[in-house]
DNA sequence: GATTGGCACTCCCAACGCTGGAGTGCTAAT
DNA sequence: ATTAGCACTCCAGCGTTGGGAGTGCCAATC
């Protein structure tokens, strides 16, 4: 993608375009542009450079005698280029912070906390998932029986993840046994590097190994899987945008919103990059995203836990607030998460 | 309210108003009965079955010269006295067990495949709660260090529900103690009733007293809140409704769908009875909920653990395959649970 | 060469009027 | 109680129309 050079006034221009359109939802044409923002220039010039842009790929009309409306490329170019300094006022920063201290010391109310902040902070529906661990050794190792042949399997990670699993038996087995099994194990398996466990189990036999292998799974798919649980919020509010006003465009947001393989599509390029990450109408690689921008971060502790936050919403998006919210919250979930894996 | 007689054509003729509207969405004129339908008479008796179903509230026209349309109380008379047998077939009944035999044997798996597979067999979207703990004593507890100065609490209910809560302390805390004070908190908790823990943590202090409190915060929690967590399926697809094609249709029904209030509002009205319940626009008691129903019924087991689980979409809703695929599959959860919690 | 005012042109959009048709309500006959 | 007939109502669809906002281009100006 070849670099495009702007003069100093088309990129003002471009500027308040997106601005304004974002504002009013309505295409915007010279003359209002020339009447609100004092420019320095009359309303044909800024009608040359309103077509020069267009030229450029950077705005388009809607019809011939309709004002400009930025393109998928006019506001990338914004976001890249043009968009001013991002971070929340921080009368708002004080609030959310403070919300966050306020909440039950625990990663769901965290989460939950999390997608309802940066909702009401955006005006888009924000979206997050539980953080997923890098490294999962087992820490320990829990047997407990609930019937006579049901007994719950509780696993806690290295990174303080839960994990549940029930075993259903063919027969009764008494505690005593339970205990057994359950001491073998954990002194066997906490700490162990999971590429450790198979050559370890081999040890086991009857019930202990029965679990172990179950554990062996547990292990194996919380590695491959994004968070298990995507937390949502705000889908009510996005959709109040006009440009969400026709059939068709709702279902393709909700679907959005609702897929969870699409997160787990972005995960990895979300992952790899450090900070707040906006995807324009699927920015190419998504054919049903029209008209739908992203605007993602990780969070977590680096090699410890990741998770995925941040917000869908129209495309038409206030950017530099959005990516303000997005990247206060995440950072907000990087230090709580810090205190416990840091 | 008074219960009103109708004559047995009168009630055919308001069973294929709805048949007919709930298939085409279109306000459905006496002709079309006429034809369709060999009931014996001609148009014009119909129309005036029609103005007498009217008069009777159970009918409207949208406007002087169209077709009838059921009214609230038509649907609620239609799910009352007119509507026929309402069990699934048993060829999806089929597949539906074989889905959940596939399944891992989670709680938590089986709900996300419960709202899949309803949103699958009705038109709307489909909710469900995780189940909420009727007795909530203390089976097991358990403290593990994370950090210095971060302690994990893993507490296990009788139901066999789990719940965690991290603590933060002061100054760090050593393995020994932490091994100490879980001892005593399990000899001395595990087992016992709520009502008698206050009594019992008198006796502790110190790190286990703290602890004791939380454990007590926690249970006190759970016993008043619905499932903690919302489980949701299938909302694009209900929004593809004709009912919804305007905006401030689609924002009520997702609010609706968001709402978690909503759920624990009607929580109790669900738990007291034990067929599955049908809610049409709100049924008087909310306002904002017109056009949209409920087909709701708990699941569990009595006395234990219960939850809800069901179905919201469009007034014009297939009632009965709607309220056979939610029975359905709470009695499927209750079989499930049944295994757990005996 | 960039900027400006002028002007014809385009195209949407809301309003209007028209018409066909489906459906009703009423009445008189069976 | 049921039926056929008939006038009436009102919506949905369609073409028409007029205004208005905005553009594109051109010739003049700095």
């Amino acid at each position: 993608m070849k670099e495009l050079q702007l003069s100093q006034r088309r990129k003002q221009v471009l500027r308040v375009v997106i601005q304004e359109y974002v504002k009013s939802a309505q295409p915007v044409g010279s003359k209002s542009i020339a009447q609100k923002y004092d420019m320095g220039v009359s309303a044909s010039t800024i009608r040359n450079d309103l077509a020069a842009l267009e030229k450029a790929g950077l705005l388009t009309h809607p019809h011939t005698s309709a004002g400009r409306i930025p393109t998928d490329d006019g506001y990338r170019y914004f976001v890249t280029h043009l968009m001013a300094h991002t971070d929340l006022p921080s009368r708002e920063r004080q609030m959310i912070r403070h919300q966050f201290h306020q909440a039950r010391r625990e990663i769901d109310q965290w989460l939950r906390l999390s997608t309802a902040v940066l909702a009401k902070a955006s005006t888009g529906a924000a979206l997050a998932t539980s953080p997923r661990s890098m490294s999962s050794r087992v820490k320990h190792l829990e047997l407990i029986g609930i019937q006579d042949t049901v007994v719950l399997l509780v696993l806690v990670l290295a990174t303080g993840a839960l994990k549940q699993q029930l075993i259903t038996l063919e027969q009764p087995i008494f505690q005593e046994e339970l205990s057994r099994a359950s001491n073998q194990l954990n002194e066997e398996l906490s700490g162990a590097n999971i590429a450790d466990l198979p050559e370890k189990l081999e040890g086991f036999n009857g019930f202990a190994r029965e679990v172990g292998e179950l554990v062996l799974n547990t292990l194996h798919q919380s590695k491959e899987q994004i968070g298990e649980r995507v937390y949502r919020h705000g889908l009510a509010q996005v959709l109040a945008a006009p440009e969400f006003a026709d059939g068709p465009q709702v279902r393709r947001i909700v679907q959005v919103f609702e897929q969870r393989s699409l997160l787990q599509e972005i995960y990895h390029d979300v992952m790899e990059l450090n900070d707040v990450q906006v995807m324009i109408a699927g920015e190419g690689r998504f054919g049903d995203m029209q008209d739908i921008s992203l605007v993602l971060s990780r969070y977590g502790v680096p090699d410890r836990v990741s998770g995925l936050l941040g917000v869908v919403g129209p495309m038409r998006m206030p950017y530099g607030r959005t990516i303000g919210a997005v990247r206060y919250v995440a950072t907000l979930l990087d230090e709580l998460m810090h205190q416990i894996y840091g």
